[in-house]
DNA sequence: AGCCCCGTTGAAAGCGCTTACACTGTCGCT
DNA sequence: AGCGACAGTGTAAGCGCTTTCAACGGGGCT
C-alpha cells in the first residue's frame, strides 16, 4: 500500500476519521478504548501524518522559517545553533533560507510567508526597508529580526556602537595613539555602528580622526565584505599605505569583525608583523588586533574580540517568535545586548594563555 | 482581504478557477486573450499560490530537504553552499535539517520524507544503518547520500583512505620518521578510513606503526570529535605522552580534520612549538602539520591540507537528486572524488607565500 | 415515566489547488 | 450540408486532514 492516511486506519479500527484525527490531535473527547485501538492501528501502519494536509486544514504550517544572507558565515551559524536549540523544545520545525543577494530576499519573504510554508520568519542581518516592511506587515507574518532593527518589528541585536567604542578604548588603553579600523562594506548598518564606536572611542581619548587610518572593505559585496579575503586585502590595503612612513603606521587596528580579523592577521604576519603585541606602546614589528563577534576560531587563534551572545542571540529570537506566534498582538521588543570583550593575545602581549575549553 | 486564492482571481477575471490554474501554470491550451486578463488579475491582487494546497493536489511538495548532524562545521556549510547553487537553478527550495544527535535522524527522516514536506533527501555526513535503509527505501523517497556511502543510494564521497595516505606520505617525503596522528571519534566512518590512510603510508615507507603516536578524539562525542576543542585537547595529550622522551616525539603530526588541526596548532604553539617546520628532519621546538578539508580558514592560517571540493561535491549531490526526482528508475551511482594535496606553512617551512585570493 | 445532559461518535463541509472529463463553438473538409 | 477535429473553457472530483454540527444512547434527575 502506498502511504497509509487516516482512511486506512478508519477503516481497520472500525472508526470515522474524525475520531482517528481527534485520537491523532490528543482531544480528549474520546473514549479509551477507541483511543487505544486507534493508536495501535496507527502505529501498525507507520502511520505519519502528511503535512501538507494538515496546513492546508488548520491554515498554518508548524514551521519557522528563517533567513540568511549567507550560508558560510560563523555567526550566522551560531545563531541558527541558539535559534534551533530553542525550537526543539517547540513543536514548530525550522527551515533556512540562504539569500545569495539581498534583491533575492522579496522572493524569498514570498515564499516563506505568503505562500504559507511558514507560520514565522527570523530575519537575519537582512535590512529592512520601508517597502519590505509594508509587504511584511501586510502578509500579517510574524516576524523578528537578529542583527538588524526596525521599530515595527521584535529585533534582537548588540550595541554594535558601544562594543567598536570598547574596542578602541582597549587599545587605548594599552598605550596605542594610532589606531587603524577595517571595517566591512558600510551599507551594513552594524558595521557602520561599529565604525562610529571607534570614533566616539577616539575622540573621547582626545586623539584625532585620519582618514587614512581606515579601510573599508571593497571586496566581496555579496556577503557586505564580511569575509576573510576582505579582512586579508583591508589589512594590506592599511599597511601599503604606510609603507613610505614606518613611523606613522597604526601600531593596532579595530578589525569590525572576526572573520575579517582572520584575514587581516594573516595580512599582517605576511608583512612581517606579530599580532602579538607588547601592550606598551608600539614595538617595530609588532601590531595589535581587536576583532568582533567571538566567533569559535577566535579563541584559537588568540584573538582579541567584542564578544556576541550569539546563541543565545539566537534563542532569545526563536522564544520571542514563538511568543508572537501565540499571542500576535504582542508589541514590538527590542532587546539589546551588551557586546563584552575578550582580551586574547593579539592584544595582551603576554605568554599563551591556554584556551578555555 | 485575507490572502487572494485561484477563486478571487477567477471571479474577477470572469473565468473559472481551472482555467486561472491553466494560466498559472503554463498550460497552453488557453487563449492569450484570457492570458493577459488572469495574469493582470493576479499581479493586481498580488497572488501567490499556497504551498500547502498545490503541494496536496499535486502530490509532491518540490522541495528538497538537507540533514545535516550539526550546523556549525564548515565542511557542512560549504557543501550546503554547492547544493543551494545548484538548487537556486531548479525549482526546488531547500529546506535544512540539523540533527544535534543521530538518533533523532530518523525523526527528521519521518518529517522530512514520510510526511511529504519534501520529495528528495540529501544526507551529509549521516551513517546509513541497515534498519535506516529499509525505511528509506519503502518510504519511496530519492535519497543521496554525501560524506558516506551505502550500496542502495547514491553518494558522493571522498577518497579518505587515499587522502589519508597522501598526507603521511607528504610528510614521509618531508623526512619525517615519527609521525602522529590525531583522528576523530573512530565511528565515523571518514575518520576511519582516514586512519588507515595513514597506515597504508607508514607500511609503504617502512615506517613502524606505533600506538603512542595515534590518538584518538574522546570528547565531543555528539560531533564526532571534529571540532576545534577535540582536535587541542588531542594534540595536548599527543605531546604529553612524550613530554618525558623528547627525541620520541612525533615530528609531525596528521590531524584527520581541519576543524581539529585548528586547535591542535594551538596546542602546539601553547607546548612551545612552532607549526612551521623547516621540512628536514625535526628541529627541536618545531612541529608539521597536515589537516583534512581544507576549510575555508585553512589557507589563512598555512595549513596543508587535503581539499574535499566541497562546494563542487554539494552541486553534484544536488544535480543528481534532481535527475533522480526527475528518474526515479535510476539505478545508485557514487561519486568518489580524489583528495588533492595543498602543501602550505606548517609543512613547507618556507617563507610565508601570499594566500591565493 | 419523561426529561435533559453528557460522553462519544459519525457525516459532511471545507482548506486551495490540480486535473480528468465533458462541453461548446469554429473551422476545414468531403 | 454534415462530419470530425480541435481549441478553449467549465464542472467536479479529488488530495489528506480538521472541525463543526448533529445524532445517538445511557444515566441521573424530577
Amino acid at each position: 500500500m502506498a502511504t497509509p492516511t487516516i482512511y486506512d486506519i478508519a477503516g481497520k479500527a472500525r472508526v470515522s476519521i474524525a475520531t482517528v484525527s481527534r485520537v491523532l490531535n490528543g482531544n480528549p473527547r474520546v473514549s479509551d478504548a477507541t483511543r487505544d485501538r486507534v493508536f495501535a492501528v496507527a502505529e501498525e501502519l507507520g502511520y505519519e501524518p502528511n503535512a501538507s494536509a494538515q496546513s492546508l486544514a488548520r491554515q498554518n504550517s508548524r514551521v519557522v522559517a528563517a533567513v540568511v544572507p549567507m550560508m558560510t558565515s560563523p555567526f550566522f551559524m551560531e545563531v541558527l545553533r541558539g535559534v534551533q536549540d530553542r525550537l526543539d523544545e517547540s513543536d514548530y520545525d525550522l527551515v533556512v533560507y540562504t539569500t545569495r543577494t539581498l534583491d533575492k530576499v522579496d522572493g524569498v519573504l514570498a515564499r516563506a510567508c505568503q505562500r504559507g510554508r511558514s507560520d514565522g520568519l527570523l530575519l537575519l542581518s537582512t535590512p529592512v526597508t520601508a517597502e519590505r516592511a509594508e509587504r511584511l506587515g501586510q502578509a500579517g507574518c510574524p516576524v523578528v529580526l537578529v542583527d538588524a532593527a526596525h521599530d515595527a518589528f521584535d529585533s534582537v541585536t548588540v550595541d554594535n556602537r558601544r562594543g567598536g567604542a570598547a574596542a578602541v578604548r582597549h587599545l587605548v588603553e594599552l598605550g596605542h595613539t594610532r589606531i587603524g579600523a577595517v571595517v566591512p562594506v558600510v551599507d551594513s548598518v552594524p558595521a557602520r555602528e561599529r565604525l562610529l564606536g571607534y570614533h566616539d572611542a577616539l575622540a573621547e581619548a582626545g586623539l584625532d580622526a585620519d582618514d587614512a587610518l581606515v579601510v573599508t572593505a571593497d571586496w566581496d559585496h555579496h556577503q557586505h565584505g564580511y569575509t576573510r579575503n576582505a579582512g586579508y586585502l583591508g589589512m594590506q590595503r592599511l599597511l601599503e599605505r604606510f609603507a613610505d612612513a614606518p613611523d606613522a603606521r597604526p601600531t593596532a587596528v579595530f578589525v569590525a569583525a572576526d572573520v575579517m580579523a582572520l584575514g587581516a592577521l594573516r595580512a599582517a604576519r605576511e608583512a612581517g608583523l606579530d599580532a602579538v603585541g607588547t601592550g606598551d606602546g608600539a614595538p617595530a614589528g609588532t601590531i595589535d588586533v581587536v576583532g568582533f563577534d567571538d566567533i569559535a576560531s577566535s579563541a584559537y587563534v588568540g584573538l582579541t574580540t567584542l564578544r556576541q551572545p550569539m546563541a543565545e542571540m539566537g534563542q532569545h529570537a526563536a522564544e520571542r517568535l514563538l511568543q508572537r506566534l501565540a499571542d500576535p498582538g504582542l508589541s514590538p521588543a527590542h532587546t539589546v545586548y551588551a557586546p563584552t570583550l575578550v582580551a586574547r593575545e593579539t592584544t595582551a602581549g603576554q605568554p599563551l594563555p591556554e584556551v578555555s575549553a
